[in-house]
DNA sequence: TGCCAGGCCGGGT
DNA sequence: ACCCGGCATGGC
């Protein structure tokens, strides 16, 4: 892979399905509580969670704070793993509030790097979340990795298929230019590709924009079969 | 009807 | 340092 044949991946990618604009969020706390409620979770469900959280007047700072835990939890139901995410909302907001005085501004004139340290040692918070949050709630140029990236990269033969999170961030972001715009649709757009395309036990390549840049003999399993 | 969805944690090897 | 079970809802 190089930086040209990654360019090469975007441009097909953004010729195939457009411009992506992610996030749909109405304010960066919002998009916060998104990153959180999405974990292993399909964002049709967020998007009730979200929804319920609003008709309560509940999606800020400090009623997250204030609510019972229990009356949380019953919001954000729709979102799954429910009691576990109540938790995780109220850990993030209690950092945010300590740390910032609650405002997702603040938190945003602070620097990359201690953000995502500072993030990744809050409970519930792991190496996804923490850079959605600093992508696409603050703006800060970190690309995110997940399920999708794993698959479309080792299906494509970019990577071996035991990498890490961290391997597989610092190969995108070694062959992407530093740019917040670039790094925000390149994530969306690959979410597109694993959706549409690249899915578990079963490879749509026919179909796929990327279908030209598979290895010879078709795409490789992540589990090596 | 089982599989999947924009993961993460804690306990056990 | 890995490996695995648990966590939970809704759509197709």
């Amino acid at each position: 892979m190089t930086g040209e044949r990654m360019k090469s991946v975007f441009a097909a990618l953004f010729d195939h399905f457009g411009a992506q604009n992610w996030w749909p969020g109405d304010s960066p706390f919002e998009i916060a509580v998104g990153a959180i409620l999405t974990q292993n979770t399909n964002w049709q469900n967020v998007a009730r969670a979200i929804e319920n959280l609003k008709k309560a007047k509940m999606l800020q700072v400090h009623a997250i704070d204030r609510m019972p835990i229990v009356e949380l939890a019953e919001l954000i139901r729709p979102a799954g793993y429910f009691r576990l995410k109540a938790k995780r909302l109220k850990n993030f907001v209690h950092w945010l509030l300590e740390r910032f005085g609650g405002s997702m501004d603040a938190m945003t004139a602070c620097s990359l790097s201690t953000l995502r340290e500072e993030l990744l040692s809050i409970n519930g918070i792991g190496p996804e979340t923490a850079d959605s949050i600093l992508l696409y709630a603050a703006a800060k140029p970190t690309f995110v990795v997940d399920a999708y990236t794993h698959r479309i990269a080792v299906r494509h033969g970019w990577i071996e298929p035991d990498v890490g999170y961290d391997g597989l961030k610092e190969h995108f972001e070694s062959h992407l230019p530093d740019d917040v715009p670039m790094l925000n649709e390149m994530h969306a757009l690959l979410v597109q590709v694993g959706k549409n395309y690249c899915r578990p036990r079963e490879a749509r390549c026919e179909q796929c924009p990327l279908k030209r840049m598979l290895p010879e003999g078709g795409p490789i399993e992540p589990d090596g079969s």
